[in-house]
DNA sequence: ATTATCTATAGATCTATAGATAATGC
DNA sequence: ATTATCTATAGATCTATAGATAATGC
């Protein structure tokens, strides 16, 4: 086939594509690259997504991706990124809010829901990602510590909030290795449950496991749910 | 570097290898491919692994990997049936005895911790294959309907142990997914743990979790975990 | 001049098939 | 004769670099 001359004017510094600009055209290069990767890699992993496979979504050639970034694990790293810093903000404002203005059941629902809602609604099943074995590489070390981090805050918060009984038994960092793990439902719901929308009360099932696996009573769960409405509420117009 | 002739006549037939038999040797062929596979798999995922890697491994040449399996698929294909089977099986026969022999909650205690202890001691940590982005290919559809059929039998379980208000509360497609992902909790716990052997005691952490997030008091967990005691003790010697 | 693409291509790899060979088994 | 390996190799792919080219910006 002939070469299509260059499409039309695209009102963009650089030479034009060679084939007519697909969708995502509001989004920069950059950030087309970073959502089809997103794409293929939650859906064939990383290993099994070639960088011609990622330039072909984007509708540019394999080589033009270097023009962006170093290479295909660099395209990982941002996602990566991209991924856990809101959960890390979030934490930490909300962790200085303990126990004054909130109680750390309180705080820790609102976690829990929050981070349960974020990966439902993010594009590609982007927490596909921390499944793949990849990550375990030195190179997504930031990650993994910021990973960590996050861990330990719901450790934190969990040994505050648990049942006597329950914190007596077991140890802070196990209490946030099991909410994390209940928190990371929604991905594996959402990866099974094909494209099927997610119904939002999925958040809460999940966040009020988070303090029933702890020992609360529902009683007291409830009470956490209000605190977090409360409080989550007023985040989303301090954020 | 010139061949070595044949080492030392082997005892077995068939040509000898190039290279002096690793470890292993007590393992058929077949066995030391999958061996291999499953440490390769589970360190750098299937995609990442090729079959050379795997061939090496072994101490054969890579062609050879294709008189004992038709492809790569084959291998991690019977990595996955090998490794719920036990499962499903110990599941199918708790389930039989319930309720007349065994409460639900004992049942379940017992369930988690037999899972958690598997997948604990298990070599090279096979569960991470579980997270593997290609088993969602229609081709491993079979291992995915076992699963399937794994968390249907903890969903009954759950529901039937539950506390009521939780029953009421969650469905029993949801109680299945997240008792499996407890139980699943320590293919992270070890992989992220590194090299240090996990404690046992985290099996029952695990399936003291599955009961408390059903809601379930301190009381009735301990009640739960003395039956389960008393039929893995059984089953160990019916199996 | 700068930017963002393109084409050409090197060099490494990867999976799989074909057929030869060196053991054991009968 | 059968078994389990080996060597040789095809053909596809994959990542990345080098340098040309076609836009816009000044």
């Amino acid at each position: 086939m002939g070469r299509m001359s260059s499409v039309t004017t695209s009102g963009k510094a650089g030479r034009p594509r060679a084939s007519a600009p697909k969708q995502n055209s509001a989004l920069s290069a950059r950030e087309q690259i970073l959502d089809a990767a997103a794409a293929l890699f939650s859906e064939t992993g990383f290993s099994g997504s070639s960088t011609r496979a990622i330039a072909d979504r984007v509708g540019i050639r394999q080589q033009s991706l270097y023009y962006h970034f170093a290479g295909k694990d660099e395209i990982l790293a941002e996602l990566l990124s991209g991924s856990v810093r809101p959960s890390i903000e979030f934490v930490q404002r909300i962790e200085e809010r303990v126990p004054d203005e909130i109680t750390p059941a309180g705080a820790l629902f609102a976690l829990a829901s929050i981070d349960a809602r974020t990966l439902r609604q993010t594009p590609h099943n982007i927490g596909t990602l921390y499944l793949l074995p990849e990550i375990q590489e030195s190179r997504y070390d930031a990650f993994r510590i910021e990973r960590e981090q996050l861990r330990a805050s719901y450790g934190r918060l969990g040994v505050a909030a648990a049942h006597p009984d329950v914190a007596a038994t077991i140890g802070e960092d196990r209490i946030g290795a099991i909410l994390i793990q209940l928190a990371e439902l929604v991905i594996r719901l959402r990866r099974d449950g094909g494209t099927a929308a997610m119904p939002e009360d999925d958040d809460t099932t999940i966040a009020t496991s988070c303090l029933r696996v702890l020992g609360l009573s529902s009683a007291e769960i409830a009470a956490a749910r209000d605190e977090a409405e409360a409080v989550t509420a007023l985040s989303a117009s301090t954020l």
